[in-house]
DNA sequence: GTTAGCACTCACCTTCATCGAGTGCTAATC
DNA sequence: GATTAGCACTCGATGAAGGTGAGTGCTAAC
């Protein structure tokens, strides 16, 4: 059976209505709703050939269909009209960003306020990737005789800083040598090539204090890496309730507790393409405990280089087009007022 | 009308049946359930009379009673029998720790995962507040010709790092000059006393370079009060959908909004006693949306300073003495941990 | 190929009766 | 005078019965 335009056009219909709604979507509603020119007894046996091939379920025998996973597959890569803000209303968001600050970490958590508000769907915003970002110092500040301070300044702003322990005692100026080595080796170089190309390098040239060098390395490591996937910035999770499909106590248990493990949905979305907005519908989840929910993500960027993704996390049935353009403008405006900020 | 014992060992049968049943007492259960060598008749007329001092409310006319927040608050410090864990229940929490790491982030996460995992109440712990911790070194290090980074390290282990800017230039001799002398004058101090009586003092000295010096205070004081109260770990948050007393949507969704804003928590018990475990019951509680709530908190300290929170919020119907043990016993160990880190 | 018409299905709502846990009151008992 | 047994009463919860209506699939006519 080949999916022509009218079936197209019906499956469109009926999405957006059951979007709209929440309810089973029957054959009357389309034909009376949306002007498609035909009876509502064609739009039933459409409706049956899209059933047939996987496009809609029904709950039950008496009631009207629901768009499957696959609808929404098709609808979000074909049928909908993405249009972007109007300039009316992309003003209306900005003027939601009270930036004072130039903290970033205040900047990102007012994005997340500001997506979950307008949208009503949960929002989840992921620092900058530190491995994406690139080194501009490294400075190790020795505290007392036993325990030094390892900083990590990048071109995103962002500071690491962790304790590096040295048992056996430190001499600071062995650790200066080191700041400056490690400064002057990694400035201007991301996190990743350090940690696959730089550090082997390093390590064959330095046979001496190996141990010590080795702590240092592994703080940095540590500091770059480890907390680097926690960071996470989540808002309006209490806004699932208000949607019927989460009604069921064990499934809204289900999303908060996935909500605890941001890392699960970094591990989700991580591989997703590196710009622009993507769409992760239900099913297509891997987590068997987010099939019932869409998630879709931008990227925002300094510069050319892409460091960091926000999310809506929704029920599969979400306004897919009005999100869309959203994120793509959020993505858009972050990533303006982060590059802002560090060009001041 | 006065509370004999009689009347307090009902009350007392009531509240901890209803605690574990979730569903309003009759003077029949507690006759049967709890040997009190009186018949249902008399519990009866003590309940009237119970009822009649605001201790019991009936939900309706021929319903059981429930306890109202006056009798949790009579039961909390009279009645309730707190024992201390058993040495088998204190070594089962330590076990749950996986303490590798020498993070104090990562013991406080845990601390909140355990909590809630052991109670099913949703915790919540703060991250030490840094008034109360004192300073043992400040350090700004330049980045370049225009910003700094002004680094605090304090005797928690904790370290705010803040980006100084410096529109007009830096020397980064000067830089050091007032690194050492902030150093000398703070350390040992706690950012309160810093901040009410050694600035003041400073700044009259300091005569020249006031702008300077002023820009660096501002970002102490910025780095040290103003972030401190959003660092937060929240866990469990989803539990409390196991409660009947959250099915009504709205209640949840209240809760869970308030969750999203853990400085409302922070402002409602910061005024706690300052040690040991404090409990707030239903309507004592100054917001509106957590009067079905209880929180119990404790707190924990490095040496002998009192430096952070953690507590316990779930329904008023909350295993009180349970809890209370518990709290005490995981304030005490976070403590130990702490100092211990720090003394290594 | 399309549509009007019709019988059929089934979730949902309302109504109604029943059930039972729990109460308050009264009178008998200790 | 306090306690208790007994009893009538209340009222939410439960479940069955019946009606309603949105929706379907099928058939026959256009």
């Amino acid at each position: 059976m080949r999916l022509g335009e009218r079936k197209l056009r019906i499956l469109q219909a009926i999405i957006e209505d059951y979007v709209m709604s929440g309810e089973p979507v029957g054959s009357r509603t389309i034909a009376k709703k949306y002007n498609l020119g035909i009876s509502s007894a064609t739009i039933r046996n459409e409706m049956a050939d899209l059933e047939e091939m996987g496009y809609l379920k029904q709950p039950h025998t008496s009631a009207g269909r629901i768009p499957s996973d696959k609808a929404y597959r098709l609808y979000v890569d074909h049928l909908m009209e993405v249009r972007s803000l109007t300039p009316e209303e992309a003003k209306g968001i900005k003027k939601l960003y009270k930036i004072k600050t130039e903290q970033i970490e205040e900047i990102i958590a007012q994005t997340a306020k500001i997506l979950s508000d307008i949208t009503n769907y949960t929002s989840i915003v992921f620092k900058p990737e530190l491995s994406k970002v690139l080194i501009k110092k490294i400075k190790i500040m020795p505290i007392d005789e036993e325990f030094a301070l390892l900083i990590v300044v990048t071109n995103s702003g962002i500071i690491r800083d962790t304790i590096v322990r040295f048992p056996e005692g430190v001499e600071s100026s062995y650790l200066e040598k080191i700041s400056n080595m490690l400064t002057e080796r990694f400035s201007d170089k991301s996190f990743l090539e350090i940690d696959t190309l730089i550090i082997p390098e390093i390590r064959k040239e330095l046979a001496i204090n190996r141990q010590m060098f080795n702590r240092v390395v592994d703080a940095l490591t540590d500091s770059l890496t480890e907390r680097e996937k926690k960071e996470v910035y989540l808002y309006g999770t209490g806004n699932i309730l208000n949607f019927p499909e989460y009604r069921d106590l064990d499934k809204a248990k289900a999303f908060l507790n996935i909500m605890e493990e941001p890392e699960l949905i970094y591990d989700i979305i991580k591989d997703l393409a590196e710009g622009g907005v993507t769409v992760t519908i239900g099913s297509e989840n891997p987590h068997p405990d987010m099939k019932d929910s869409s998630i879709v993500t931008a990227t925002y960027h300094i510069g050319d280089r892409v460091i960091g993704t926000i999310g809506l996390i929704g029920p599969t049935r979400m306004e897919y087009a009005r999100v869309f353009s959203i994120m793509d403008y959020m993505g858009k405006c972050l990533s303006q007022y982060l590059t802002q900020i560090l060009n001041d």
